[in-house]
DNA sequence: ATAACATTGTTATTTTATTAACAAGTAACG
DNA sequence: CGTTACTTGTTAATAAAATAACAATGTTAT
């Protein structure tokens, strides 16, 4: 079967990213096959979406068997991941850049975190997690030499913009936004954001919905 | 006019936490009038959308004048926040709990950070940021005493299950999970779940696509 | 005063995402 | 073998979200 060059839908390819995760969990318990229903009751979702995910990455399962888990997750990773891996690059390293150089640390994934970048001269040459951090100044330089496809801002929000441009200038290819500053690029740049105050601000409105406050 | 009391959509509600966070910014310049493409353009959203979110909470602007901005970021705080606050409290002081309670520590806001919790004993009874930090065991008697209903959940994966557990049986009432272990909490506990990793391997999906790799 | 324009508020349409329905087919069991 | 029950794959229906369309109306220019 050939692999459909057409793009999934963005939900698609957030559960994919999930499902692998908790597939090569199940995989390294000894578990071969897997039910529709099992997957679905890991991620809290029905099993027709996960049929559906399924049938739009063009895999078929066994009757009465299940999906196979070694094949499932090779498939999901021909889907995800590209053959020699993305590069990536943390820009801010304080807490959250750190955490986040921390998550990736010792994963074994087509993704991995090679340089951070901190104006703190006190950070700059310093190691996290086995990552080397720059100082702003070379972000082009090593975003070039380090073949760094996609960024991640963790800076403050006001430095946001900045980065941005800086980054699109250096070629990147996609942009993780953790500020709160919605960010302007240039539309062949993939971006994403990512707000934590508003994620916060989202559950204290349904818990105040929900306490009729 | 009074408010509606209809609960107001997921991604509504989302915008309006943005769209506050801009016009305080846009107040603090001295402005006192926007318009929807104004208001549009920072959040990289079409200008009919955010009549749509203003509509949707029953305000009116002035036709060739816009909103105003002082009574449109009042109101948003009618709809999102409560009159005394609600009290949160971070489960995890390790980079990205830390991350967390320096974003809120300063910003005068109706969500307060009041307790951190941590395994650690080098961190427990240390204050970050303000903020205390509790030993897990004191996970429920601290809530109670606290007040505390929002619950943020940064410890490692492994560890999520048995803490949402815990934070429901002390009566939580909205948890944000910063783990990748979907979570399993009873239905009038409203949860919200960001996973990083999923994050990052969408853009990098993305980047592929783009790529033609 | 009148015309041209800008901007809101709302309804209608389209798109995207989720859920339901069900045909097909295979393993297990007698 | 034949029957039962289960599980997949897919199409159809529904729901949620975004976008388009446009009427209403105040403002500015002439």
């Amino acid at each position: 079967m050939v692999i459909s060059s057409k793009t999934l839908p963005d939900k698609t390819v957030e559960r994919l990213s999930q499902y692998r995760r908790n597939l090569l969990i199940c995989l390294a318990k000894g578990k071969q096959h897997i039910f529709s229903h099992e997957i679905a009751q890991l991620h809290h979702i029905t099993p027709v979406q996960v049929r559906r995910d399924i049938m739009l990455i063009g895999y078929s399962g066994t009757l009465r068997k299940g999906y196979d888990v070694k094949e499932l997750i090779d498939l999901i990773g021909k889907i995800l991941d590209t053959d020699e891996g993305l590069r990536v690059g943390v820009i801010g390293v304080g807490n959250l850049g750190r955490s986040l150089i921390g998550y990736f640390n010792g994963k074994r994934s087509k993704l991995s975190i090679v340089a951070g970048f901190d104006a703190n001269p006190d950070k700059v040459d310093k190691v996290y997690a086995g990552v080397h951090c720059y100082h702003f100044d070379k972000l082009s330089e090593i975003i070039a030499r380090e073949n760094i496809s996609i960024g991640i801002i963790t800076v403050p929000a006001e430095q946001a913009a900045d980065v941005a441009e800086k980054l699109v200038i250096a070629g990147i290819k996609g942009i993780l936004n953790f500020t709160p500053k919605p960010l302007n690029v240039s539309p062949h740049v993939y971006l994403q954001e990512y707000d934590m105050v508003t994620s916060l601000e989202k559950v204290a409105y349904f818990v105040k919905k929900q306490a009729g406050i």
